[in-house]
DNA sequence: TGAGATAAGTTTAGGCATCAAACTTATTGG
DNA sequence: CCAATAAGTTTGATGCCTAAACTTATCTCA
């Protein structure tokens, strides 16, 4: 009982930051000595905190404003990249308070080389002096989120790794750690920080190709973690061999690497350099890429009847370029598009969206379901 | 908190009939007083019976075996077919009591006409003398399952249809009346009284094709309830016009209509008789249907990463036609097909499953919050 | 400037569902 | 026929919520 009420108080305070007892009263439905009860409680256990009165147009006492407490638990994520590792600690409210970068060509590395680094990413973040409420971690594969196990990575050449496992090992520090595949944790980051759109696939390109679905404000994981995995899609039955096995993979025709060797450059910034100053071979990879993208995206617009797409990772910075050509053949493909057409957006986050997504979903829990966090802390 | 308890108590008894409340309090996790105390109540408000005391190994007090109630709520429902109207009465546990099915051509005819027949269906089902505890219709179209609107049935040639509404008009019955799509009915119809498996497309082939998604024991329905709409799904991109304005849409290359034009005779009925004589024309047309059938179903489940294609309506009688080639399909163009194929069976319920569905649903209502339903009969 | 009006937030008394533990009832087996 | 065992009920305590009265703070108007 306590348990739900605390959660949609919260989530009242999270959603409407400054509002006063009274107003989170009316927009629960719960009544002011409640709320009152419950907001006390969750100062105590520094999850909120009292600002200052606000001003109102008529007579009346001045409610005191709410906000979720920049200095309580904060949220630790950690993207183990191909060839990088990201950490960055956000607070409740879902501010960076830090982020660091360090290159790690991690596709030459064993699991457990890796995963000391991340133990050393966290120490690093811990010497910080906030609370750390939560650790969510990124990892560019398959993962069962339940156990916290990556299954298969195959961009990292990885096979069952207990990450979960691993990390309470090497790291002493006694937080739940959730972990998630980096494309899933991306689309969440774009549903808290995007434009507030609350159904949309989000496509991440980067070395593979990720996709994370979001239907009403909900990650949707698919039976065994394996949902929205459109890397694999089969766009061309006759298109060239992939690493998975299959045919004509659309990773293998609109991913990154393919990309930049249609467009005859060395990576990513000098194709976005050739793009830039109208490169003719460059324009036409980016195109193809987009094409193929339109056909795989098509497929999960009508089958979710999604209104969104939203161009995340190294696709975010191609959007000028991407858009015209993919949202042509989306409005060619999708069944109700004439009626209602597809939005096509570039990710606000960009290639910074796992971390922070990673980060986020390990202080959502404790939002998500505070009471079990304030108990411990005033126990 | 009692209402939360209410469904967790029942939810047990219909999981486990014949528990005695300390085994259903061993299941929830609730104390035995708790779940006396609950039983109690449900018993008094006719959803719950007690029967004979069960047998034990060892000494002790035997339990007395709860069941849900025979005589508790039925669940009435409606189909509206394009050319038929089917109605079933079935009780708390799923169990079929009375079915009627009379032929109405409900192209020709209008809303108005059709839903004054389907009142005088209710009529008639409600002189079984068995309390109604809730009404579901369902339609081939469209449906804002919130409002009870029917937004567009393009085979019954309906737009912007209030179900809901005009059905409690016509009817002085005072019950929740839900109203679905066909399709989607049918799919939570064989999920209830399917082989147990909880992730599946339920494709039904009748005058159209509808398929309803069910993940995680859950209907999926998509942003606006158009999910899974796959009749349109374009799968030949140089295919015929269909009538939505499209091109080679699934359910113009693999419904019902094209099977029977293909094959070159009367109808269904006349296809199946052709089919078991081993008729070449209609072998090649089913295999036609099939294979276009495999195209749009690969999409879904490489998607959604579903498990298990279920064939439902007119394709449960195609199936062993359908399967081999389907099958064939399946395993070229699903990504994870060679490490775990897709299970192709068909429904258990064939072209009843909507109508069960739509019974089902308006007693699951009940089922699912039984609170309020006690309630209302103890006040 | 002060009384009246208005609204925020707190206190208090009461209700209701759950739980733990004691108790009653039913059954088996020596 | 009595000990052991388990189902189900009764009882008293606890915790959380609510309604309603109360306190505090602020504005407005005379």
């Amino acid at each position: 009982m306590r348990r739900h009420n605390s959660a949609l108080v919260l989530d009242a305070i999270a959603a409407g930051p400054g509002s006063s007892r009274a107003a989170v009263a009316a927009r629960t439905g719960l009544t002011k000595a409640t709320v009152s009860s419950l907001v006390d409680r969750m100062i105590g256990a520094g999850l909120v905190v009292e600002g200052e009165a606000q001003a109102r147009p008529g007579p009346g006492r001045r409610g005191t404003a709410l906000h979720l407490s920049p200095s309580g638990p904060h949220g630790l994520g950690v993207e183990i990249g191909v060839d990088y590792i990201a950490t960055c600690l956000v607070d409740l409210t879902g501010r960076v308070r830090k982020r660091w970068l360090r290159p790690s060509d991690n596709r030459a590395s064993s699991p457990g080389r890796v995963l000391a680094k991340v133990a050393t990413a966290v120490r690093t973040a811990v010497r910080e002096e906030v609370p750390i409420g939560g650790l969510g971690v990124a990892v560019p594969g398959l993962v069962e989120s339940a156990s916290g196990t990556l299954r298969v990575a195959p961009n990292l050449g990885w096979r069952e790794v207990d990450v979960r496992g691993e990390l309470d090992r090497r790291i002493g520090l006694d937080v739940p750690v959730l972990v998630g595949n980096e494309a899933n944790l991306a689309a969440l980051a774009e549903l808290w920080h995007g434009d507030g759109a609350a159904d949309f696939v989000h496509v991440s390109g980067e070395i593979g190709i990720g996709a994370g679905i979001v239907v009403d404000a909900q990650l949707f994981e698919g039976v065994s973690g394996f949902g929205g995995e459109i890397g694999h899609l089969p766009v061309d039955p006759r298109g060239p061999r992939c690493p998975c096995g299959s045919r004509g993979c659309l990773e293998r025709l609109a991913g990154q690497d393919e990309m930049v060797r249609a467009a005859g450059v060395s990576g990513p910034e000098e194709l976005l350099t050739r793009l830039a100053a109208g490169d003719r071979t460059a324009l036409m990879a980016v195109r193809s890429a987009a094409k193929w993208l339109g056909v795989a995206l098509s497929a999960a617009v009508n089958l979710l009847d999604l209104p969104t797409v939203v161009l995340g990772g190294t696709y975010a910075r191609l959007e000028p370029w991407l858009r015209e050509p993919l949202e042509a053949e989306l409005a060619n493909r999708v069944m109700s598009a004439e009626w209602a057409p597809v939005r096509v957006v570039a990710s606000s986050l960009g290639a910074e969206a796992a971390v922070r997504g990673a980060a986020g979903g390990a202080v959502r829990a404790i939002l998500a379901d505070p009471d079990p966090y304030v108990a411990s802390v005033l126990a």
